[in-house]
RNA sequence: GCCUAGGUGGCGGAAUUGGUAGACGCGCUGGAUUCAAAAUCCAGUUUCUUCGGAAGUGCGGGUUCGAUUCCCGCCCUAGGUACCA
């Protein structure tokens, strides 16, 4: 009987949605197992063999863990808000709710056939509003909440509220906006409603700001940085611009602290516990204000003060200049009559580099003298004040006390523009370099010197506080998130503004569903696509959203025009997943007590500082209020690889170049539909016969050249080829490639001998051989591969096989079929061993030792393997279980049965067949996994490596019971050691009992 | 520049605490079976070699009886972009 995987497959599938095998119970006596994966855009160019990477990893562990008993949650679902969907929808008109629901379809298709085991009857899709009504939600407690330094954690708004009118703003300890003032508890009370919303939204988590964004004037939008090339858009090329605009801000930095102290109880990759702790940035140090000395340069200047952030407030008397960041505000209003050319010559300049470059290049020193001095706040003494780019101005304060003899990039500076390097380290020599070292005492600095780093900190942030400069602080890099998208296919916030300020509206409302819109793009005057809306307006009375023309601003007033961004519904999902068709919470308190946090996610490293970043942000606030039972959502994280595709090129002839183009010397041709084979590109002959050929074609030939004196090539053109048209040995299939497109329907060919194929022509013998480059998988590259010819060609169960057999999850790779022959080839010997064993029955007999020893080796290594996410080496000891079983022509039920159920989370549609055959009534899913008795593994005797200096010579068979003398003097009287050593003594030998020999001499 | 990960046959990769480098699979070569093909099975396959051996895990050093593994310096590839002020 023949492995028929289609109809195997089939068959399980059904069975295990039928039987609702992966159904996860709210309650059980097992112990909980909550397994997910990043969930996927619904994208339309379908699944890809990238996605099922992580998910069949995580499917893998999923199933083992059922086998060791556990109650185990393996969800799936859909981010289904984002752009994709809408660009469709500007392009076609069609609304992006049908595009979604037909990718989600697709997606759906593609996943069931792989025979994910997941529990679908908690499917999530971040766009409906079931779900969204939640996100909403939180959105509205995040308003309506503060964070409390005292208390450190969030607090209802109501709290806040009530220190006010007992107090005023008084001991009030809050993460709030810089700009905040102080008030007492009676004036509080006499603030009109208007004036203490507008106090409150000061310490709000999330609050209305004006953010400071990239505007393109022609796409109505904003652009993200990556978008954006050398000032214009990637898309269309449109001119972009700097803009403010009023946006909803989430109060992240309130968390800063909490975010990475957090790292420190999960076990999450390091790379990317590195990247979020690079991004939250924080640094310990003092801010300090320096005057503007108005003498210098225009009394008018004498009230502005430069606050700069230093790690080293000990150094404060190295400080020799100041420089601020080109962008910085105050240039322009210090700068001197003579220095103002050059200054804005040189911002100008610093304008087109970008800040990568800025901070990259650390060779190239430039910079400009502003002609206005600063007041060393201790010594009194006046420091020329400088722009330099290597200052950032979105870093810190924008602004830098410059200490050249402490800071190298000062140092460089200071020595670029011959400015003064004062030396305020005791017995250092810095006429080569600055004195980076924190072992260094501090010397020359009136009351700091003879103190080591950390008094002189403390004393100078001490002396700066009594002297009212400065303060000791802490400053993070992390920002606060912008939250509004000017897009239509995204959660609407459940908010209208009355009299300018933003209202909620209430809980039992929700959701405030997305509203119809005749087009998707802005509208004319700049607003977000849901400015076309015609009912989006709400009115207070009757609790509802009503046509626009009702807004009277007494009772009916205008929506947010803004929707929620990509991450606003992927910052709780994990939570949804515990009870995802619960109608009236977020998630019941017992099913969150009860799972209460994600034991193994896995997704790729991408998503390091956007999603997990934001995600930890929510689950800590929601934490905070008592919403959920933990406070980081992901126990254990693992990274996947990426898989890169391998693209295929033909190559255009589009002319003739002679002496690599210079002069001019170009000829192209009329008709460019002529392909090369890859291996005679540069094929001299081949090109003077072709050119031979396109001179006589020429009706009046009038080139005449000395070839011998040329040298000519062709002028190619790489185009991308869609990889299902050519084979494992790059050979392109013509005739699929003509019928791709109408303007290669007569396309000729030069193939790999060089022979010259016009339109039409078969290739017979001949063969075009195309080009290969590894790059990412994308549309547009023609190198996407999908997992459904796979599936169809060799199974489900070879494709998961095949996925973990590629190496190690972690690492990228590309995507090469060439080896997927071998795992199928694997699963029919496997078929072959069960048909061979009594007609798939199994056989009752005792197993041999033999047989044992090789089924509890493999039970050791793949319960090791699947701890420790190795799953590409679990499948090589399958192939050799099988292999060795299968010498052994092994039929015993006890090795067969134990077998099928390791093999089981890896291929789990053969394996249920084959339990199945040998007499079970139950799925394998729940079957036991096996134990593991070492006692089967005991040897009586090693096979030695006998090694001359480290280097093994050859092998030998001996006891383990030997002792090391016994075993030294059984190799030492060896024909072979004798040979070896050829009359020398040895100096020493090393035996390792159990493990070498080693003679060395 | 810096951080992180990685660099092993023709290819994907294995070698779990320093102890037989190249498991397993692909590909390739030869053979068996077959009228033939597919499928299957068997043998071989790091390189060089005077057939005794010798060299070999990005490069150069070091520690060690012994290094893919540990240390120092460097090169290359991918991802991220910080620290500092």
């Amino acid at each position: 009987m023949e492995y028929n995987f289609n109809e195997i497959e089939a068959k399980w599938q059904k069975y295990w949605a039928k039987n609702q095998t992966f159904k996860a119970e709210n309650t059980s006596d097992k112990p909980k197992f909550y397994a997910l994966d990043m969930f996927p855009y619904p994208s339309g160019a379908g699944l890809h063999v990238g996605h099922p990477l992580g998910y069949i990893a995580s499917d893998i562990f999923s199933r083992y863990k059922r086998h060791k008993g556990f109650n185990v949650l393996h969800p799936q679902g859909y981010d289904s808000f984002g752009l994709p969907a809408e660009q469709y929808a500007i392009q076609t008109g069609q609304h992006p709710a049908v595009t979604t629901e037909t990718n989600v379809n697709t997606y759906r298709k593609q996943l069931d056939k792989i025979g994910f085991s997941f529990d679908w009857s908690r499917e999530i899709r971040t766009s409906t509003p079931e779900y969204y009504k939640h996100t909403q939600w939180i959105f509205t407690e995040l308003f309506n909440a503060w964070y409390n330094k005292a208390a450190d954690k969030a607090e209802k708004i109501e709290t806040l509220v009530a220190l006010f009118e007992a107090n005023g703003t008084e001991n009030i300890q809050a993460v709030c906006d810089e700009d905040v003032v102080d008030f007492t508890a009676s004036e509080w009370s006499a603030f009109s409603e208007l004036k203490k919303q507008q106090v409150l939204s000061k310490y709000r988590l999330t609050y209305l700001s004006e953010t400071e964004v990239n505007w393109c004037p022609a796409l109505g939008t904003v652009l993200a940085n990556d978008e954006i090339i050398n000032g214009f858009s990637e898309r269309g090329g449109h001119p972009v611009v700097r803009k403010k605009m009023m946006q909803w801000s989430m109060r992240i930095s309130a968390y800063a602290q909490r975010l990475l102290d957090g790292l420190q109880t999960i076990d999450w990759p390091q790379p990317l516990k590195d990247a979020q702790t690079n991004w939250i940035g924080r640094s310990q140090g003092a801010s300090v204000k320096f005057k503007v000395d108005g003498s210098s340069s225009g009394v008018e200047k004498q009230d502005f003060e430069i606050e700069v952030f230093t790690t080293r407030p000990d150094t404060i008397f190295g400080v020799t200049f100041m420089t601020l960041a080109p962008e910085h505000e105050l240039v322009s209003k210090i700068v001197t009559e003579e220095q103002k050319e050059k200054v804005e010559a040189y911002i100008q300049a610093t304008a087109k580099r970008s800040e990568r470059e800025r901070m990259a290049d650390v060779k190239t020193i430039s910079g400009a003298f502003t002609g206005a001095y600063a007041v060393h706040p201790f010594t009194g003494e006046n420091i020329p004040i400088w722009i330099g780019d290597y200052v950032l101005a979105s870093y810190g304060t924008g602004a830098v006390m410059a200490v050249p003899c402490g800071d190298q990039r000062d140092y460089d500076f200071a020595k670029h523009f011959d400015i003064e390097i004062k030396n305020i380290f005791e017995g250092v020599d810095i006429s080569e370099g600055a004195c980076e070292d924190k072992t260094a005492k501090i010397a020359n600095s009136d009351f700091l010197s003879g103190l080591n780093v950390n008094k002189a900190t403390k004393l100078a942030i001490y002396e700066m506080e009594q002297r009212g400069f400065g303060k000791g602080k802490i400053n993070y890099r992390l920002r606060d998130a912008v939250f509004s998208r000017q897009r239509y296919w995204g959660e609407p916030f459940p908010v209208y503004y009355k009299d300018g300020m933003p209202k909620m509206i209430d809980k039992q409302h929700l959701p405030i569903l997305l509203p119809e819109v005749e087009k998707y793009l802005p509208t004319e005057d700049g607003q977000p696509p849901l400015g076309n809306a015609e009912v989006w307006a709400w009115d207070c009375a009757t609790a509802e959203v009503v046509s626009c023309d009702k807004i009277d601003n007494k009772t009916v007033f205008p929506l947010e025009l803004n929707t929620m961004p990509g991450w606003a519904g992927s910052s709780w999902y994990f939570n949804r997943y515990m009870d995802a068709n619960n109608p009236n919470e977020f998630a019941s308190k017992e099913a969150l007590d009860y799972w209460k946090e994600v034991d193994l996610y896995l997704g790729g490293s991408e998503h390091a500082t956007g999603h997990l970043l934001y995600a930890r942000f929510w689950q800590k606030f929601l934490y905070d209020l008592n919403y959920v039972p933990v406070e980081e959502f992901a126990k254990k994280l693992i990274n996947q690889g990426m898989i890169l595709g391998t693209s295929a090129f033909m190559y255009r002839i589009d002319g003739f170049d002679f002496n690599g183009g210079k002069n001019g010397d170009v000829i192209f041709l009329n008709e460019k539909s002529i392909f090369i084979s890859k291996g005679v590109t540069n094929n001299n002959s081949v090109i003077s016969d072709f050119f031979d050929g396109y001179l006589k074609n020429q009706p009046n030939n009038v080139i005449e050249l000395n070839k011998d004196n040329w040298k000519i090539e062709f002028k190619l053109t790489p185009i991308h080829v869609d990889v299902s048209f050519v084979n494992a040995s790059n050979e392109l299939d013509i005739e699929a490639f003509r019928n791709w497109r109408e303007e290669y329907k007569k396309a000729e060919f030069i193939t790999e001998s060089g022979k010259i194929l016009s339109s039409g022509e078969d290739l017979g013998e001949e063969k075009y051989i195309v080009g290969r480059e590894v790059e990412k998988m994308s549309k547009s590259k023609y190198n996407v591969v999908n997992p459904d010819s796979i599936c169809e060609e060799y199974g489900a169960d070879s494709l998961r096989l095949f996925e973990m057999f590629l190496g190690p999850l972690e690492q990228s790779k590309p995507w090469n079929t060439a080896g997927i022959s071998g795992v199928h080839s694997f699963l029919k010997k496997l078929w072959r061993l069960y048909a061979n064993a009594n007609n798939f029955k199994g056989d009752a007999g005792e197993p041999s030792k033999e047989e044992l020893k090789v089924l509890h080796k493999t039970i050791k290594k793949v319960q090791e393997d699947i701890e420790n996410f190795s799953f590409n080496t679990s499948v090589s000891t399958f192939m050799i279980a099988v292999n060795e079983l299968g010498a052994l022509k092994c039929t015993k039920k006890e090795i067969l049965e134990p077998l099928l159920i390791l093999i089981s989370p890896y291929a789990p549609h053969i394996t249920e067949e084959l339990w199945s055959k040998l007499g079970n009534e139950q799925s394998i899913a729940t079957a036991p996994f096996p134990v593991f008795e070492p006692s089967h593994l005991v040897e009586s005797a090693k096979e030695y490596p006998v090694s001359f200096n480290g280097k093994m010579r050859f092998k030998l068979e001996l006891p383990l019971d030997l002792s090391a003398k016994e075993i030294e003097n059984i190799v030492m009287a060896h024909e072979k050691t004798q040979d070896q050593l050829q009359g020398r003594t040895p100096k020493k030998v090393i035996i390792v009992p159990g493990k070498i020999i080693n003679i060395v001499g």
